[in-house]
RNA sequence: GGCCGAGUAGUUCAGUUGGUUAGAACGCCAGCCUGUCACGCUGGAGGUCGAGGGUUCGAGCCCCUUCUCGGUCGCCA
């Protein structure tokens, strides 16, 4: 038999028996039953197959043969005389006339069971990735992930989206995350930086004629992961439309995410056209989060009026908020540990008062609350058994301490919250200023790139005075999924002159302008597309979809929380020869 | 960089008020076992308790320093 393989560990059903066949893969267990007798499970990437010994010959061939070294077994398909009917190859076992031993192990001890290796320590498991993705509920994340991009593309193909690829090799950009910086060989003391996004170039490409174009993009920012944020580099479906509004993009995306989204996540159900769009400052009120998830029927009242000055010492001459649980089964405990993980998660406390049966203010902060039961009933509506969560603070702080407390008052009583979907809002009417923290002064909210709403007309309201330039919104959105924020996009600025008018208001001027975005500024010049886009993250939507709480479960080599990739020891050091070819004198660095 | 948590056998973990020889499960090795499928049974090997220092008659446990990993905040136009 020539063939590597005839079939795969995956496909013998009953119907097979009596072929004769040849399989490959990982010898994942042996069971010996007896002296000359055992059963071998063959695993490949398809699956498993049984191959049953029971002869001296082929013990021999096994005999002293360590887990997970590759073999090749043919011989002939037989029926079980007991069957598995938990496995898809149950009903049969190979009987084999030859085995050969293909690549051996050489460790009687692995790292970690393969079948259980996400109960292993994360270093161990990112150090012998290679072991770890040949579990099948590791591997099937990766599966997860070929899928959904493989329809994200397809989709954006069917909307008549074209895949451009963009440098990786570029300039550093002005604003932003720190830049990942590549030495210019050719150029001493120059430098290349990854892209933090596309997001020049796409504009460029606007500007060039393309119509609709899309690229699963790399993107690089050398800034601190977290558990759903990559170290230094992920992707983004990053998609941009000339001649295009707001609505545009809108409809794209509520025509391919959905049906993606019900097919490969673990919920089948995922928002219709449209989706809700909540603008920045209501989400902020009633969700207390720019990312709310809508799946929790919980809102944030304000009761600022009521219970800042009740004699309760954290409220005082504070914003007040109140998230109201009707019907709430949760005991004691169970509200002391939720405002634990709120204080855990916030940095900041949450309080909470019951109604009890007959209709009396108990628990928590009842001493302070009881008092004004009269007009905390009148405008919270409460009725008997309600849970009333509060947080206080400056106002967003009230806000987002609540918006906190919302999720995790949602999680805590599953009768406040419809888990098994996917509840897809927009975020939108930004502001397009804020006063910076440190300067105190205004500064963009966001990015500079976006088309202040109204465009000229409006910044010159602000030079007139007419209007404040903390109001003004930008033609912004963030696309959320269940509280989260998979991306942000904009209708762009395409005007160099409502541009430099922009950055006139953050003390700016057409010089700053050019000096920053030189290409896109010049290209602007002659003739510019209306044009928006956006680029959602291609990790947190498969994160999303694997139900993974980890963004590295949904990677196939993640590098760790420090940045660093155990598996191939990147980073690494260099030698003097390419430091000197590069013009770089390392200083001072400790081993 | 701040805060929180973790670090004990190959792996996952337990380890009481500081007290005899640091345990369990899985894995590994040996023996038994002809229908297992998380096979079973018997036995065995396997430990720098992250590292360094301190307190103590005595430290896995208490104190100090430090390293590593994770979470979170800062940060992420």
């Amino acid at each position: 038999m020539m063939q590597s393989r005839t079939h795969t560990c995956g496909e013998l059903r009953l119907a097979d028996a009596g072929k004769q066949v040849k399989i490959v893969g990982w010898m994942e267990n042996v069971r010996e039953v007896g002296s000359n007798f055992a059963f071998v499970v063959l695993r490949d990437f398809y699956g498993t197959t049984q191959v049953v010994i029971e002869t001296e010959d082929m013990m021999a061939a096994i005999h002293g043969l360590n887990k997970e070294s590759t073999i090749s077994v043919e011989g002939v398909v037989r029926e079980r005389s007991s069957k598995n009917p938990k496995l898809p190859t149950g009903e049969i076992e190979v009987v084999p006339s030859k085995i050969e031993v293909l690549g051996r192990c050489r460790h009687n001890s692995l790292p970690f069971e393969i079948n259980r290796s996400r109960e292993a320590d994360e270093t161990m498991r990112l150090k012998h990735r290679y072991l770890d993705l040949r579990n099948p509920a590791v591997k099937n994340n990766i599966i997860l992930r070929c899928n959904v991009v493989s329809a994200l593309r397809q989709g954006m193909t069917e909307q008549g989206f074209l895949e451009i690829t963009t440098p990786i090799l570029t300039a550093s950009s002005p604003e932003g995350a720190r830049d990942y910086l590549v030495p210019a060989r050719k150029h001493p003391g120059k430098f290349y930086a990854l892209p933090q996004a596309p997001q020049q170039f796409k504009q460029l490409l606007m500007t060039s004629g393309f119509d609709r174009y899309f690229q699963i993009a790399p993107c690089f920012r050398d800034e601190d992961a977290r558990g759903d944020r990559s170290p230094g580099e992920f992707y983004q479906l990053d998609m941009e439309m000339a001649f295009a509004t707001q609505d545009d993009v809108f409809s794209v995306i509520e025509t391919v995410f959905p049906p993606i989204f019900a097919k490969y996540g673990i919920y089948n159900v995922a928002s219709s056209a449209p989706f809700r769009r909540i603008p920045f400052n209501e989400a902020l009120e009633v969700y207390g989060s720019d990312k709310p998830d809508l799946r929790i029927d919980l809102t944030v009242q304000d009761v600022t009026d009521e219970l800042h000055s009740c004699g309760f010492g954290p409220f005082e001459g504070q914003t007040v908020k109140a998230i109201v649980v009707s019907d709430c089964k949760l005991a004691r405990k169970a509200i002391d540990k939720v405002c634990t993980e709120v204080e855990v998660q916030s940095g900041n406390k949450a309080y909470w008062f019951k109604v009890d049966e007959q209709g009396e203010i108990v628990g928590g902060i009842a001493k302070f609350a009881a008092p004004l039961k009269e007009q905390l009933t009148a405008k919270l509506g409460l009725t008997p058994g309600c849970l009333v969560g509060l947080t206080a603070g400056k106002k967003l702080v009230a806000q987002k301490t609540a918006g906190v407390l919302r999720n995790k008052l949602g999680l805590a009583c599953p009768e406040h919250m419809d888990t098994e979907r996917y509840e897809f809002c927009w975020i939108v009417d930004f502001p397009m200023y804020e006063i910076g923290e440190e300067s105190g002064e205004l500064e963009f909210c966001h990015n500079p790139f976006s088309m202040p709403s109204g465009g000229m007309e409006t910044l010159l309201k602000v030079e007139r005075g007419e209007i404040d330039a903390l109001d003004i919104t930008a033609d912004q959105y963030d696309l959320v999924c269940n509280g989260v924020e998979l991306s942000s996009g904009a209708v762009r600025n395409h005007d160099p002159d409502i541009m430099i008018k922009a950055f006139e208001l953050v003390r700016l001027g057409e010089e700053d302008v050019k000096a920053k975005f030189p290409a896109m500024y010049n290209a602007f010049t002659y003739g510019a597309p209306p044009h928006a886009g956006i680029a959602p993250g291609v990790d947190r939507m498969v994160m999303l979809l694997a139900g993974e709480a980890s963004i590295r479960e949904i990677i196939p080599f993640p590098m760790n929380k420090n940045a660093q990739d155990i598996m191939m020891d990147a980073p690494s050091a260099v030698t003097q020869k390419q430091l000197d070819e590069l013009h770089i004198a390392v200083v001072n660095v400790e081993e």
